[in-house]
RNA sequence: GGCGCGUUGGUGUAAUUGGUUAACACGCCGCCCUCUCAAGGCGGAGAGUACGGGUUCGAUCCCCGUACGCGCUACCA
């Protein structure tokens, strides 16, 4: 067999769609696992949609997920001559041929057929026009777009998920190649891409799947090999509607700003359509290679469910290396948005702040919306707090707790809380009574992670200070 | 309207060639641990496989129909 070949073909319309993305992870995938050639084609053929910027910012999110093409990369735009040379082959052979309509008169006639609730199809009119006329029209110089002649009979392929599907020839409408500004269209330009990229297999979404017998009738027009084809499900939204911008992020750059970890989002994505064997969820890319294949890959549309994404996130930043963290963390767009600039504090002391938050973040982004505390003091602090801990009988054994804590020499985890405990059970009271005040007065919160890893962590100086604060204003 | 594709708990997925109390994970609820979280441990609710017909001793699995969803139906990609 020969070698396989893959691509993804995003138009760069503004960014990497985490549906597109889910399409690149699985074209990779099997790329790897067949030790095949994964490549990229920007689609940029649409002027006014297309900009290289845009182009731009697909490549970085492809990077930033781990996945680089295999050559270089291919820009759609600067083959349209090729395209137009190959719409002409077509019209040459018999395969096409010119329509002179107007897309006026065409639109018209749809809406005709609309109102009358009959399906609308180009009627051929100009396929049936004496060549006399023909020769009239070109000389009048009358503008003219060239249109697919689709032959009679089924078209038939076996998709690799779908597995066998048929289209009756008679229901495909004789499709536009080229326009009549003498510009190539879609349809014929991912053909003559693929075939001169030496595609094999073209894994794309479901949404092509009916595109796909008239790209098969154009290779066979064209006498070339017919790649394989796998569509891929869409992914839906929780209202089973395409993914919208109202509900979810979709670009992919959003997923990184928001905190979530490249390797979490490509696994996540992974799941969406496809099981490896014994149904495992949390899996590395290097096992994903091992494991994938279109046997398991579903033909059904999946959900995007943010939930599950979220706990697979989690699971990654606990089982990330807390110094890899700290890179993530310090180029964190969100943790600067929010005044947060970690290059104030040293290394050792964000990586103790990382160790002891790493189990509860879903995102980096917690580590600022959980854990700002770490890097200010706290401003004001929690009111039902306030209302439960602070209470009369507690305040002034709080204070003098306090003033021990000023001048206590073993700032260490097991010290301090010994200390609270032994100081709580000579005066008779819970301990906790006085660990609710201390983490209210630390980081103005109700909730962080045991209240002694905090302040060993934060250090005496700044533990004293806060409860200082605290004290002046409560 | 026509054509195509799809349909297993709320979600993602499992279920050797038709034979299982329909499994796992996320989420949800409860309990334990405990200074609050998180994590962890234990337990629970939640689908009879869209619906209706077949075929079969037996259908999640095979066939047909219906409903619903999605896609295509552009001189967009």
């Amino acid at each position: 067999m020969n070698e396989i070949r893959v691509r993804f073909a995003p138009s760069p319309t503004g960014f990497l769609h985490v549906g597109g993305a889910r399409t690149a992870i699985f074209n990779w995938l099997y790329a790897r696992n067949k030790n095949g050639k994964f490549l990229l084609r920007i689609e940029d053929t649409d002027p006014e949609r297309s900009k290289s910027e845009l182009s731009e910012q697909i490549i970085r999110s492809m990077n930033w997920l781990g996945m680089i093409a295999d050559e270089p990369i291919v820009y759609q735009a600067l083959n349209i001559e090729r395209h137009k040379q190959v719409a002409l082959m077509l019209l040459e052979s018999g395969n096409a041929y010119r329509a002179f309509e107007t897309a006026e008169e065409l639109e018209e006639q749809r809406k005709i057929a609309q109102r009358n609730k009959v399906p609308f199809k180009y009627n051929r009119a100009s396929l049936n026009l004496p060549e006399v006329t023909i020769k009239k029209y070109l000389a009048e110089g009358r503008p003219y777009a060239v249109r697919f002649r689709v032959p009679e009979g089924i078209t038939e392929f076996d998709d690799i998920v779908h597995g066998k599907t048929s289209f009756k020839n008679s229901d495909i409408d004789d499709f536009v190649i080229m326009r009549s500004d003498g510009s190539p269209v879609y349809m014929i330009a991912v053909v003559v891409d693929d075939y001169d990229m030496k595609i094999s297999h073209i894994i794309r979404g479901d949404d092509h799947l009916s595109n796909t017998p008239k790209q098969i009738l154009m290779y066979r027009a064209l006498g070339w090999n017919v790649p394989e084809f796998a569509h891929l499900p869409m992914i839906l939204d929780e209202e089973k509607k395409k993914l919208s911008k109202r509900r979810n992020p979709v670009s992919t750059e959003e997923y990184k700003d928001k905190g979530y970890l490249p390797e979490a989002l490509f696994n996540f994505l992974t799941l969406l359509g496809f099981a490896p064997e014994n149904n495992a969820e949390v899996v590395s890319k290097e096992e994903l290679i091992k494991l994938f294949t279109f046997e398991r890959v579903n033909k059904k549309s999946a959900v995007f469910d943010m939930k599950k994404l979220n706990w697979i996130n989690s699971e990654y930043i606990r089982n990330t290396d807390t110094n890899e963290l700290i890179v993530i963390a310090k180029g964190s767009k969100y943790l600067a948005e929010n005044g947060i600039d970690l290059s104030k504090f040293t290394d050792v002391y964000i990586s103790s702040v990382i160790m002891l938050m790493k189990e509860r973040l879903n995102t980096l982004n917690d580590l600022y919306d959980f854990g700002e505390y770490f890097f200010k003091d706290p401003e004001n602090y929690d009111e039902k707090g306030i209302v439960k801990y602070w209470v009369a009988e507690i305040k002034p054994l709080f204070r003098e707790f306090s003033k021990e804590l000023e001048n206590f020499k073993h700032w260490s985890l097991l010290e301090l809380e010994e200390k609270l405990r032994i100081f709580a059970e000579n005066r008779q009271i819970k301990a906790a009574q006085l660990i609710h005040l201390l983490r209210l007065s630390v980081t103005g919160k109700t909730v962080s992670p045991g209240i002694f890893e905090v302040i060993e962590i934060m250090g005496k100086d700044s533990t004293n200070r806060r409860i200082y604060n605290f004290l002046q204003k409560n």
